[in-house]
DNA sequence: AATGTGTGCAACCGCCCTACC
DNA sequence: GGGTAGGGCGGTTGCACACAT
């Protein structure tokens, strides 16, 4: 038993409003404003339409200042970033752009702005390659990708406030300590610096965004840490990692089967993660990634959960293929590794590098 | 010229939220 | 507190037009 519909639908004109119709609802409602109440308007001026047709018609039409087409750079950028941060609601992104309405976006979005910027690598693949073109259905995904596209054509993390590492905001649910701590830090410390690896010199590294947080506690007795030049992660006290330990839950993890890295000492737990999953031991192995499919549905349960966008479809991620030592490989656009930078010190490091192969771009 | 295909956009549908009774 | 109506929103549909074959 569904709810009542909220006009009687036999009686009510439906399709293209006609210019008549414009005239007396713009008239009636300059006049005398809507009332309040939508579903009463088409009666009192006479049109038989439903209300929330005539609130439509009013919102996405004839109200003034309304702008249709024509938009500018400005205002794609704006559409793009927000849109990336936020998702699909169009309503706020609307509120952000005077003149335009949350449908005009919505359309200028899925027939337009999404066709230009993520063209090309349709047009790559159609231009040669064999391999299956990655799919894009998921929002988390699509949102992800224009994420780095767009910090790749601004410049960089850096100079993108709306982007995912500058948007405490938007990060995911971390331990408040962990939360404060990345809070306090200054965020250019946090910024990667670009790193090649040589076995991929196709495979450009341009883009590094946060990150799974990982705690080591450390014995430093016998520490011959081959990561003291890196003093960007955030240290925090034995008393405060076991705390952490405690609260979270975490299990010995990451580094369990790195055979050139002094691990006897370490104990490493995951406090939260952000999109990183790859034992960071294998950054640094030629082997790389080739377990690929138990860490791409890791990858999508965090995405999801970073993203807060709707389920995945299971197979969402198979047009992500993972590094191989091949340097031809026919790695897709887009790859994620993470380089867990582990401290000397007892500390909370994070990054997680999206990595991208410039041959499809 | 006729037909097929792609594109852009206005409008509709149905669900969710909230205010009101 | 529960039911209902209206408003708001995002997803989808369908039509008109442009362009290709």
């Amino acid at each position: 038993m569904g709810r009542a519909p909220c006009c009687d639908k036999a009686n009510v004109k439906k399709g293209p409003w006609s210019p008549e119709e414009d005239v007396k609802l713009k008239a009636y409602i300059e006049k005398y404003g809507t009332g309040g109440n939508w579903i009463a308007l088409p009666q009192k001026i006479g049109l038989k339409r439903c209300g929330k047709s005539c609130r439509l018609r009013w919102l996405n039409y004839l109200r003034p200042n309304i702008k249709h087409g024509g938009f500018t750079e400005e205002e794609d950028n704006i559409i793009l970033s927000l849109y990336i941060s936020i998702g699909s609601r169009w309503s706020i992104i609307a509120a952000q752009l005077p003149g335009r309405t949350d449908n005009d976006i919505k359309n200028y979005w899925n027939t337009r702005l999404k066709k230009k910027l993520l063209g090309r690598r349709k047009q790559q693949h159609q231009n040669g390659s064999k391999d299956e073109l990655p799919t894009l259905s998921s929002s988390a995904m699509e949102r992800l990708q224009l994420h780095m596209q767009l910090q790749n054509q601004q410049g960089g993390i850096q100079n993108n406030p709306l982007s995912l590492f500058n948007n405490p905001a938007i990060w995911p649910k971390l331990h408040p300590l962990i939360q404060e701590k990345l809070i306090q830090t200054n965020l250019q410390s946090l910024n990667p610096q670009m790193i090649q690896y040589p076995n991929y010199s196709n495979l450009g590294l341009f883009q590094q965004t946060s990150s799974s947080v990982h705690l080591q506690a450390q014995n430093n007795n016998n520490d011959n840490d081959n990561n003291n030049n890196n003093n960007n992660g955030i240290s925090i006290s034995k008393e405060q990692v076991e705390e952490l330990e405690n609260s979270s839950g975490s299990s010995d993890l990451v580094n369990n089967n790195n055979d050139n890295d002094n691990d006897n000492n370490n104990k490493t737990s995951v406090i939260g993660n952000f999109g990183g999953l790859i034992n960071p031991s294998s950054v640094t192995k030629s082997e790389g990634y080739s377990t690929g499919m138990q860490r791409v549905l890791s990858f999508q349960a965090e995405l999801n959960e970073l993203l807060g966008s709707d389920k995945l479809a299971g197979n969402e991620f198979e047009g992500i293929t993972w590094w191989s030592n091949d340097p031809n490989t026919t790695a897709s656009c887009w790859d994620a590794a993470s380089n867990v930078v582990l401290q000397s010190e007892n500390s909370v490091t994070t990054t997680t590098t999206m990595l991208y192969n410039q041959d499809y771009a």
